[in-house]
RNA sequence: GGGCGAUUAGCUCAGUUGGUAGAGCAUCGCAUUUACACUGCGAGGGUCACAGGUUCGAGUCCUGUAUCGCCCACCA
């Protein structure tokens, strides 16, 4: 009996030397698998990239939540002699990271970027980036998954970069990526444009404002943007305004003087609100800029970069939106042109990551025609043939439609559907410094792509880079090699499954099954396993500000690792939110130590009988029973992992465990084992090697560690007892077999 | 405005195809010097949000209502 065991299971000591023994052995590598025999040369191929954590810090339990999810599963396939390879990875995040660091220098030392320089900039972000980075591959560690860390990869890595480079030139080339002015969202604050999904909505209450423009009276809750409006608008059936035809023109009194105002009829109008009429700003509304583009109408900037107003604006040149509005309203009364004021709550559009005010902007941006048509060199994608005509939106849905990826979760396939339908071009230029530079150089009126300037003179590289979903999108098959035809490529994509939270499903997962559509003709991944977000017990998300973030490293230390995977796994139906309770981490350390306890029991008692070994043991009708038992156990358990129904797998095991085989059978075995009967006893040993061998064995994708410990310490008495495998690590032992 | 999900024990949550309600923590009682007090045995506690319907039978399927949450769109 080794000494250890006669005190309680120390997780903290246990699992980092573990850990270390796993990650030198080289068995988290496939290829290293297959060299050392653990894994048949000709076994089938079972992927997975991990979704790359930002290195915008630290990872919270959220991560280790996904982590632990992950980890089960592929430790499963791997122990059931699977080809396995996890890919880790981190993601440079260019806005979030970039930001960050920012602030962090503005705070610090009061200097702005611009005070710094591009150079120095980029230096000081990769610098945060790095730091963040070991950060967060120590915690990934500490909770036992077995990545594959031969294979990692950042996203703005040397061979990540090479892959982006090349897709953004086979996009280029094939016509679907175009430059072009859009009306785009700008953040003053961060000095850039951004995607819609990384906007927020705030509400804010504000007062709508009845103005008299002409003959008519228009509703606005921005007068500030109101100086060059020469359109008023209106629904093309609006009976209050049948007189009035598409075109006219007439005369109006308006905040610096008389202007011209013509009528436009657009079915888009609201007749229901406001006055249903209004007048609009194309350069600084996306809605507006629409009605302007279909009536082909002239549009102008009222407001600039920083958000102040350009010298249209006549006396208020120069002012900030906020400082401007009031004066504005005020000229406005004194004018009489002021109908009504009314209070109204609307939703203001801000940056996700800076809290900027989103001002609409009419830009020169890169964007992905989502909607223009190309034609599929090769296509391994059902409904989609090798040299058809598709769009990239086409592609997108098929993909799913045909099962070629399943979202076992309805309701998210909806919501992807739902997205696609209302996808609009992607404006994939970004104008901050950290990230991949977009691979084009102006010379004159020529364009050229490519890292490199062409060797003559005169050429500016622009100046901005990509949006940072460009690069992960390409993250299952640039983590194995592409561009190159490595043998990783062929051999492990389409990767099995992805398991990211349901808030990055748009920007995430549609955009990879984007990428691998078109310059792979396969999709990323077979299935798309979302899972939800993890919450504290009062269901608010994990957030700085809030200042209820939990560290994996302080619940591991405290509790241990199999213990926290445990308690984020067990019960939590995938899918749905989990909420973070300490109290039933804290419940399975104590399983943990039962555990401990269970094989403390069994390996004492059967070193003191000479257990007979499993093949020639007479066992009783009663030890007949258990074995079936168990085997019910497996069966269920390997079909539920199966079917990623790991949190019952999980629920069942701990249930057997505890309170079948400690409760009932050890209980039972007590007189046994001291009885005078000797094949009794040489049964019932056998037997209870063998009901723990299988319980470790099944528990192992759970609470990797302890089982590992319990099976290397009593590895020469386990053998004594059966055959082969002992000599290795039990992540490696085999999955016991379905009758 | 559109869509999705949730509502089960004091708290946090499970309950795979419809077959007499479960776990962790908390509460109460009893036991216990050797596997384990990070224990054992046992108890209390739920008209499964509400109202209808289908069915021999509904937490589970259908319809409606209420409350909460999330996603999408965004109306000047």
């Amino acid at each position: 009996m080794p000494e250890k065991f006669l005190k309680p299971y120390d997780p903290a000591g246990t699992e980092t030397r573990i850990y270390e023994a796993w990650e030198k052995s080289g068995l988290f590598n496939p290829d290293e698998c297959v060299r050392q025999g653990v894994t048949a040369p000709d076994a089938a191929a079972y992927s997975v990239v991990l979704p790359p954590p930002n290195v915008t810090g630290s990872l919270h339990v959220g991560h280790a939540y996904e982590d632990s999810l992950q980890d089960a599963i592929v430790r499963f396939e791997r122990m059931r002699g699977k080809r396995v390879v996890w890919i880790p990875g981190t993601d440079s995040a260019a806005i979030a990271t970039q930001a960050r660091v920012e602030k962090n220098i503005q705070k610090e030392e009061g200097k702005s970027r611009h005070d710094m320089g591009r150079e120095e900039l980029v230096r000081r972000v990769m610098d945060f980036a790095r730091a963040s980075e070991s950060t967060i591959l120590n915690q990934i560690r500490r909770m036992g998954a077995s990545l594959d860390w031969s294979r990692y990869a950042f996203t703005l890595d040397e061979a990540r970069n090479a892959a982006v480079m090349e897709a953004f030139k086979r996009m280029y080339e094939a016509g679907l990526i175009y430059r072009g002015h859009r009306i785009v969202n700008w953040d003053p604050k961060g000095q850039t444009t951004i995607s819609d999904d990384e906007i927020i909505y705030e509400e804010e209450k504000a007062t709508f404002y009845y103005l008299k423009y002409g003959p008519f009276t228009i509703g606005t809750a921005r007068p500030e943007t109101k100086f060059g409006d020469k359109y008023v608008v209106m629904h093309p059936d609006d009976p209050r305004y049948a007189d009035w035809k598409d075109g006219q023109t007439f005369e109006a009194e308006w905040i610096n003087g008389p202007i011209t105002g013509t009528v436009v009829k657009d079915s888009s109008i609201d007749m229901e609100f406001g006055t249903g009429v209004m007048t609009i700003t194309p350069w600084h509304s996306s809605a507006d800029f629409d009605i302007a583009e279909r009536h082909d109408l002239d549009k102008e900037q009222i407001i600039d970069e920083y958000g102040k107003l350009l010298p249209i604006a006549g006396e208020y040149a120069g002012m900030k939106i906020a400082e401007a509005r009031p004066k504005i309203v005020e000229k406005l009364r004194e004018k009489a042109l002021v109908v009504k004021e009314e209070p109204y709550t609307h939703n203001i559009a801000t940056a996700e990551r800076t809290g900027g005010i989103i001002e609409p902007q009419i830009k020169l941006q890169w964007f992905v025609d989502v909607d223009k048509p190309f034609v599929m060199q090769h296509s391994e994608i059902p409904g989609i043939e090798s040299g058809s005509t598709a769009t990239l939106k086409a592609l997108m849905r098929a993909a799913v439609e045909s099962g070629a990826v399943h979202m076992p979760q309805e309701g998210f396939k909806n919501a992807y559907f739902h997205w696609i339908d209302n996808l609009r071009d992607w404006c994939i230029s970004r104008q901050i410094w950290f990230g991949h530079r977009i691979p084009v150089w102006y010379g004159g009126e020529q364009v050229h792509i490519g890292t490199e300037a062409p060797s003559d003179e005169g050429w500016t590289q622009d100046p901005d880079v990509l949006d940072t979903w460009f690069s992960s999108a390409l993250w299952t098959f640039s983590t194995l090699g592409w561009p190159e035809e490595t043998s990783d490529l062929a051999t492990y994509h389409p990767t099995a499954f992805i398991s990211p939270g349901y808030e990055i499903l748009n920007l995430w997962v549609s955009r990879m099954i984007l990428m691998s559509g078109f310059l792979l003709g396969q999709v990323p991944f077979k299935t798309v396993l979302i899972h939800g977000v993890v919450r504290d017990k009062q269901g608010r998300k994990f957030s700085k500000s809030l200042n209820n973030g939990v560290d994996p490293i302080d619940m591991a230390e405290r509790y241990g690792a199999d213990a926290l995977r445990m308690g984020l796994l067990a019960g939590t139906a995938i899918g749905g939110d989990v909420s973070f309770d300490e109290s039933k981490v804290k419940g399975y350390k104590h399983f943990a130590n039962k555990l401990w306890n269970i094989a403390r029991f069994i390996l004492e008692n059967t070193e003191k009988v000479r257990a007979g070994s499993e093949r020639d043991s007479q066992f009783s009708a009663r030890e007949l029973e258990h074995l079936n038992t168990l085997e019910a156990l497996t069966n269920d358990v390997t079909a539920d992992i199966e079917a990623f129904r790991v949190y019952m797998a999980a629920e069942k095991l701990y249930h057997y465990a505890w309170h079948e085989l400690a409760d009932k059978i050890l209980e039972e075995s007590k007189p046994i084992l001291a009885g005078a009967d000797e094949d009794a006893r040489r049964s019932r040993a056998a037997l209870l090697l063998l009901l723990l061998r299988r319980t470790i064995t099944l528990l192992h994708p759970f609470m990797p560690f302890i089982t590992e410990e319990i099976w290397s310490s009593f590895a020469p008495l386990m053998r004594g007892a059966s055959r082969s495998d002992y000599d290795n690590f039990l992540m490696v032992a085999r999955w016991p077999l379905l009758r």
